[in-house]
DNA sequence: GACGTTCCTGACTACGTAGACACATTCTGA
DNA sequence: TCAGAATGTGTCTACGTAGTCAGGAACGTC
């Protein structure tokens, strides 16, 4: 009987195993694993000992070692896009929570943009990782990804196209009918039209929300005005903003996130156009700080908790039975506008008859 | 020679293993082994033969089997406090970031406030998951936690007593200098003391921060009014304005962030008083957003990047040889303070003789 | 040409867990 | 009373990787 390695006399103990356990408690290292696993006939004087056994030795199970023999990992991995941005930070800490009360863990993986490979690079790492299903967090279209092809359930929030899974999910908002609830809302003030200073378009959420502007504004029978493109960020959003300010032709303005909105709301105060009296503006996400910006600004808020519970249900559901039959999707929750101070009906512009 | 498991013919095939390789390419699997780890003395052309064989027949190591084989799993756990605020937010991605850099993969677990163990529970998670170290993002103190004792090395961001660790590393920001350099900006203003809307505190560097205030008011014999404490939201810095914006005495705040800032101002309007004439603001963070404010917002900016790579250098470090011998931390990013339009000199405030 | 290096490769094995299976013991019903 | 089920427990083994060690081949040196 040989000892190929010293158990690392040197360092610090090796850590038990349910092999120590079961000779302290007195019984097979199987046994230990049934007590583990709750699995039925053990003797419950047996699971007492077995128990106690572990706590003294302050035995903790060890996971490579069950994830190499059942193949399964227990861990989900997501791709986010690196970003602390609200919706995606918001996104995140939803899904840690929800995983977590499944059992599952979570590893994140970010896709930096204009990182190599993208999003597969990122998938890659993961399934090296080992991982029992992934999440596309913010599906973005990048011309330059290869299509990639999994073993593995996904949930995606969002569209996807170049993705191949054994089972493909999806949840997440309706962004496109959001969009249209927005200039509606905006339309139904009395404004001719709705300028829409969008979401970076390899974004799928931003081209949804802009698909609903142009819907709504179809619909209506209103001009469409050129669409300003804007990254997420205030500053963006203040870019756009100063074009917009300048135009006297604009009184209603639907930002496709609040942060953009931030900015929008400065370039307008800066170009003393008043908001709502001049200018109206919808914002989206309800940031916590939406209720108390100058304006307080109407937006429309996600839910992302439900989202998220919604998916990541399917996705465990779909590990551990693959048999591709979910449930049908409950209906998503409705859709809501919060009204603040950032839309008002229109006026007569004061140089309308100059 | 018997065969225990069916190798799964009903469900998808049978990931290939380096033994697969092996065969194919007509070399041992130990000899695939040092072509995937890049060790010396194998003969190029075995080696090329290797990788065309690991490429058609998509392999992907097993990193269940090497972390059970090594002890390692090139995984490091994150601590997070399951908010979506600026701060966490950002330094989340800027560990990612770092650690992908670096070969070590992460997993995250959150501590929901008033989560059963708290940060205990978070960690021994993690633990079970397999982790090579651990990282305390945004250490809060709970009363009611237990001390921790662990046997990898953990970084933290700020001081974390109670815990017990082979090494502990630190790193972050200097809160604070950062809260003594907010409050000498406003009292070089001219103002005879500044108020102050802290953190809760719990949080360390919500408690920093304060003792920074503290210290500075002491130092230019100033007179410490009361401190209000928030949540880090907007909501709660509202509340805080409120009661500022009531009290006529009160012309400088130091907010201990910018989101709560944004309560305040908002508050301060909505009482009349205007910024920065009769009171000034600072916030803390230089969130996007805080340029694009009404009136744009003075405040510190973090440099969360430094921080994180000073950090997780450290604790790969550790990691990899656990000899103890850090090399002498280099000295912090110099603080800075982003001076814009919520701040100005002191005026008489008109009813001062009225 | 014998000997020591350096280079290259393979056989064997451990890592910790849980699945398959064998077997012992107890319970149940005719 | 005895077959057969239900209840417990142990033995053996696979999972995929990399460490240890044994040795063969190629090279140089005296």
């Amino acid at each position: 009987m040989t000892e190929a390695k010293p158990a690392s006399d040197g360092g610090r103990a090796r850590r038990p195993g349910s092999t120590d356990v079961a000779r302290l408690a007195g019984v097979s290292q199987k046994t230990v694993s049934r007590v583990l696993n709750g699995e039925p006939y053990v003797k419950e004087e047996v699971r007492l000992r077995v128990q106690a056994a572990m706590r003294e030795l302050g035995y903790r199970r060890n996971n490579a070692a069950r994830a190499l023999n059942s193949g399964r990992t227990q861990r989900i991995g997501v791709v986010c896009l690196g970003t602390a941005l609200f919706g995606p930070s918001t996104q995140l800490v939803a899904i840690e929570r929800t995983l977590r009360s499944t059992g599952y863990s979570l590893s994140i993986v970010n896709t930096l943009e204009g990182d190599t490979g993208g999003v597969s690079g990122a998938v890659e790492h993961l399934l090296e990782q080992g991982v029992d299903g992934i999440i596309l967090s913010e599906p973005i279209d990048e011309g330059d990804d290869q299509p990639i092809d999994l073993d593995i359930p996904v949930l995606s929030f969002g569209r996807f196209p170049g993705l191949s899974a054994p089972s493909m999910l999806f949840t997440g908002g309706d962004n496109t009918s959001a969009g249209r609830l927005a200039t509606e809302h905006l339309l139904g003030l009395g404004h001719k039209t709705v300028w829409h200073v969008a979401g970076p378009q390899r974004w799928w959420a931003a081209r949804e929300r802009l698909d609903g502007w142009r819907n709504a504004l179809a619909a209506a029978g209103a001009p469409e005005p050129p669409v300003l493109e804007g990254d997420w960020l205030p500053a963006s959003g203040y870019e756009a903003g100063r074009e917009l300010g300048a135009n006297d032709e604009v009184t209603a303005i639907f930002v496709a996130n609040d942060d953009m909105a931030i900015g929008v709301l400065r370039a307008l105060a800066e170009a003393g156009r008043t908001v709502p009296d001049e200018v109206s503006v919808v914002g989206f996400d309800d940031i916590p700080s939406a209720a108390f910006l100058t304006p307080p600004l109407t937006t429309i808020p996600q839910d992302f908790d439900e989202h998220v519970a919604r998916g990541i249900a399917n996705l465990v559901t779909e590990i551990e039975s693959p048999t591709g039959d979910r449930s049908p999707a409950p209906e998503p929750p409705p859709l809501r506008l919060v009204i603040r101070h950032s839309t008002a009906t229109r006026r007569r512009r004061s140089r309308d008859h100059g």
